[in-house]
DNA sequence: TTTGACAACTTGTTAAGACAAGCATACAAG
DNA sequence: CTTGTATGCTTGTCTTAACAAGTTGTCAAA
């Protein structure tokens, strides 16, 4: 027997039941796809009661990922101006320090050096290191524009898939305050990432400067435990 | 028929179908463990070869969840002194540029100030916005021993479930060069926060002050996508 | 030697169903 | 009016089963 309209007054979503019937797909597979939602936030569940979705869910430059589409999804346009295209024989002693894993010696690296703007104004100055190794015979050329995680995925096949990352303050010194339009000295956000594919190849090796007025690194539906 | 143990030689994990009978549980069950498991960045798998333990996994302080049990988990001893507990009708400004939603007015909260230490080294002073309403009667000693969120669960059976958090850099102003024994004018990380529940009930605003010389904000195996 | 078909494994995906546990309503007993 | 109970919903957890798709080694054919 029904028993009134309660439900479908609190609930947004259709029970999982519903769905499976709705969709013509066992509730095996429902589950999946509610379950997907629910770790990125969308929605949430209430044992016994359904699934709701949430409000509001948007997005920000949280610093992983790919900085191109992290800006277009939060609504805004990213661009990115090549620096300095070189190899090195070595990383940053930040890297080194910060970093769960010590990078192997006696490698060289291509390091691209961009300057990241998001609708035109520069609000970090990045360098990435690629391993020449992985990257055999990259040239400037290929990494001027666009993505370069799209890049990878194109002429390499490689996929990133985690971060890890160090974050701690610093300040302007006289070539970065250039790049940014900052003063020198002006405070800024220093972060140390390593990016590796899913089987923990490292893809690259980044120290991002984030300025600070008027932008903020933001990690929207963080998931705690 | 069996076709050598090549498998076994490149295999970290027993196949999936292995456990099922090992455990004695279905082969759908075990996959819900590995996946999980996946997800938290412990192993990764591999479409028709297997699944692989990661060699490593180090926790850090990511200044989301709980900072006792981060640091604890690093392996390190937290410490807290609580330096202030008082009622205050308003958020600090920058609550409400940095977070989406903007919080309500003629709000009375608890703010906690505490200065929270890493091997009895002081890393970050941090201000926590209670509502009054949520956590009414609340008391200054019910929050100066021991971790809040502990608190929270226990008293008023709230659980801490999503963060959103922006980061921006700062210097430190007189009171906090003092609590944290920096200089006037040294770079700090600044970082704002709102910690909610799985029903997107406000839990807490924090406003917290790290230190740079020594001691960085960590996000270790974040998953890109 | 090289190539290709094949078998035997792996994970990925889906199906259909059962039972437990939590929630909300309706309703009868007090 | 209050309280307990039954009912029918919900999500959570689990089982057994099947097939798709990718990897690896064997082995016969060229």
């Amino acid at each position: 027997m029904k028993h009134g309209p309660s439900r479908s007054e609190r609930t947004a979503l259709p029970s999982e039941n519903e769905l499976a019937a709705e969709f013509k797909v066992s509730r095996v597979t429902v589950r999946q796809a509610l379950d997907e939602l629910h770790r990125k936030g969308l929605i949430y569940r209430e044992k016994g009661r359904g699934s709701y979705a949430r409000s509001e869910h948007i997005g920000g430059v949280t610093g992983f990922g790919s900085f191109t589409s992290e800006v277009e999804n939060a609504g805004s346009r990213p661009s990115s101006r090549t620096v300095d295209f070189a190899k090195v024989s070595s990383l940053p002693e930040g890297m080194k320090i910060h970093l769960a894993k010590s990078p192997p010696k006696n490698k060289t690296y291509y390091c691209l050096t961009r300057v990241r703007c998001v609708d035109s104004k520069p609000v970090a100055y990045e360098e990435t290191y690629l391993d020449a190794e992985t990257y055999p015979g990259l040239q400037r050329s290929d990494v001027e524009e666009g993505s370069l995680y799209e890049t990878m995925r194109r002429l390499w096949g490689l996929e990133p898939a985690w971060a890890d990352a160090a974050i701690e303050p610093g300040v302007a010194d006289d070539a970065i305050a250039k790049h940014l339009g900052i003063k020198v000295g002006a405070p800024v956000v220093v972060a140390w990432r390593v990016t590796s594919s899913e089987q923990d190849e490292v893809l690259e090796y980044v120290r991002a400067i984030y300025r600070g007025d008027g932008f903020a690194l933001t990690l929207r539906r963080h998931k705690i435990s």
